[in-house]
DNA sequence: CAGGAGTGAGAGAGCGCTCTCTCTGCCGGT
DNA sequence: ACCGGCAGAGAGAGCGCTCTCTCACTCCTG
């Protein structure tokens, strides 16, 4: 594999510049640069005499080059909490398959970046990133009013929890929740509870709040709620609790539960109780990630548009890295019921 | 969120340069950049003064400048086949979460690409990237042997289809096959049977010989064996062959499926069929991916060190790069068994 | 026909860094 | 005392690009 010294390979072979383009052509540098960057002051002629030259070259610019003088990157940021968990779960390559399509034809790379508020800052600040898309932040994480604070571009991919002057991209929580109780209800459901996310979230709270708002629109009763955590265990734990107490008096019929994940900790436990799914009780999910399928029965639920949403994040992104100076606008996407057999 | 025009924002107000802290420090512009790079020829205490200014301003040297002169990107590409679906594959979480770790206390980003040859080649030519890790590439896919060909740095995530001078890491794939033989035999299984990957790949036929020849190490007879596809439909398939063949005579008693995947979609066929998981067959997956986890019953697998093999992937890749010249060097790690109720 | 406006192209500075080359000063050897 | 050698620091030339400034030329208008 190694090449014999002395001679050139690939690697070495210095890439065409946009001097030998120019002198190619006979124009001058700046011409080329117009021409590269459709700038429309060029004679028609000229241009293609430029365009010729550039082809048979095999040009492409130098991107440090232009990064240098022009100060950007060519690259935003997909940042990832510091725990390594998040990386495992499908919604981040969803992510990324929503974000890549939008910003490839337009030259701009996606990096993978750990949230490291040090790092993330400095990215930004030498220009390696021109600006980042914040995935599952935590309420408690200082980096997303830092970066609002230091006035450098970002996109939030959910709600902040306190509210802020930052650009988001989110499903309308609270509608997926009464997409949830809508689907119960008119499947005959009468008893209804709800295992729901943490209070202090967000989500947690839009979820059961929309969920409310439904079942009394539908005339019902206060549903049950039990406190989750949006983990496996704790969807496991709400579940028993949930037999535990009314639910073994006045039985439920319907099972709104926050998330998927949890959801797969339900079932289990409601089987082992002696209920079934969806005979004696029906159970709608959230998020629609891959447990939703893996499960047994297969999961309904509540479907975010993610690549949607993803995609909408980067276009966002890149309009505030062109224009900063414009003010933040946020984005809410209308959720979808999956329906399987857990309904 | 606007600011007032005129007013300088953080985004505006320009970072620090080599320059000003060589002022401060009252040296030149070279020496600063000896104390930066680490050049021991510097007197401690110039260094010192030269370390304080840079501390003071808060200084980062600007990667743009920096990569124009040195010809090095300063980044990584991590090249996605160009369906998304594998995005969605947890593996590639796990390939995240093992090359951040490496490359970022280097000063290395990683960039996720899509497959687009021309892209790739063009990114890696044109300095925006300095090498690639390519995952998931199958065997028609031409990028390989470009990147080869025209001698960029790359390393790939399993051996080549067709032997070629590339440096590699995978599991060891027989060794992982045999595992599972072990442990079937030893769980008092006698009557055998395998569903493969598909036998054009490496994996399908490395994963098939070294189940065969541990299962003859064992002394017991050729196990049944029908091809599978890694999908959980083709899993579905060959278990449905498997039921109507051979095995609704003499029964098998000991399963191993080539991929996770596929034993999520045998799993229900077997008990649809009659055969109860772990009692009536033991089944073995591999991969040790989610579905493993999620499904029921949870599946013992071969767990392929994810992690480690892709923070060698990065090492190499890094290596690579720094020393072209270099033999090629591939590595190979070994696999391990994890145990769950489905044997 | 003069003069201003408009158009298209080139010259050249400079982005922030690395790195070679040069220079200075100090050491020891003869 | 002289000088070769070397460590340590500075000067300065670029890396490949963008973009402003300038200039030449054409076209229109009064």
């Amino acid at each position: 594999m190694a090449a014999p010294p002395g001679i050139k390979t690939d690697v070495d072979r210095r890439p065409v510049t946009l001097e030998e383009v120019a002198r190619i052509a006979g124009v001058s540098r700046a011409t080329v640069s117009r021409v590269v960057n459709g700038v429309a002051t060029v004679d028609r002629e000229l241009r293609q005499v430029v365009e010729k030259a550039i082809s048979t070259t095999g040009y492409t610019p130098n991107r440090a080059a232009r990064s240098l003088v022009t100060r950007r990157a060519g690259a935003i940021g997909l940042v990832l909490p510091e725990e390594g968990r998040t990386v495992h779960d499908p919604y981040f390559g969803r992510v990324v398959s929503g974000v890549l399509p939008v910003i490839r034809p337009l030259g701009v790379q996606l990096v993978l970046t750990t949230g490291d508020h040090r790092e993330v800052v400095d990215d930004i600040r030498q220009h390696r990133l021109d600006g980042v898309i914040l995935i599952h932040t935590h309420g408690a994480d200082p980096l997303p009013r830092q970066l609002i604070e230091a006035n450098l571009p970002v996109v939030l991919a959910a709600r902040p929890v306190r509210p802020m002057s930052i650009t988001f991209v989110d499903v309308d929580q609270a509608a997926g929740a009464g997409l949830a109780a809508d689907h119960l209800v008119s499947s005959g459901c009468r008893r209804l509870a709800t295992i729901t996310g943490p209070l202090e979230t967000p989500a947690g709270q839009d979820r059961l709040r929309g969920f409310r708002e439904a079942v009394a629109r539908h005339g019902l009763p206060e549903p049950v709620v039990v406190e989750g955590d949006f983990s496996r265990e704790g969807g496991a734990e709400a579940a028993r609790k949930l037999l535990a107490g009314r639910l073994s008096g006045l039985d439920v019929d319907g099972l709104f539960v926050a998330s998927d994940l949890m959801a797969t900790g339900a079932l289990p436990v409601l089987r082992n109780g002696g209920r079934r799914v969806p005979e004696d009780v029906k159970v709608v999910g959230f998020d629609d990630s891959s447990p939703a399928v893996e499960c047994d029965p297969p999961l309904t639920t509540v479907r975010q548009p993610v690549e949607d949403m993803a995609a909408e994040m980067a276009r966002l992104l890149v309009e505030r890295v062109d224009r900063p100076d414009r003010p933040v606008s946020s984005v809410v996407f209308a959720p979808t019921l999956v329906v399987r057999q857990s309904s």
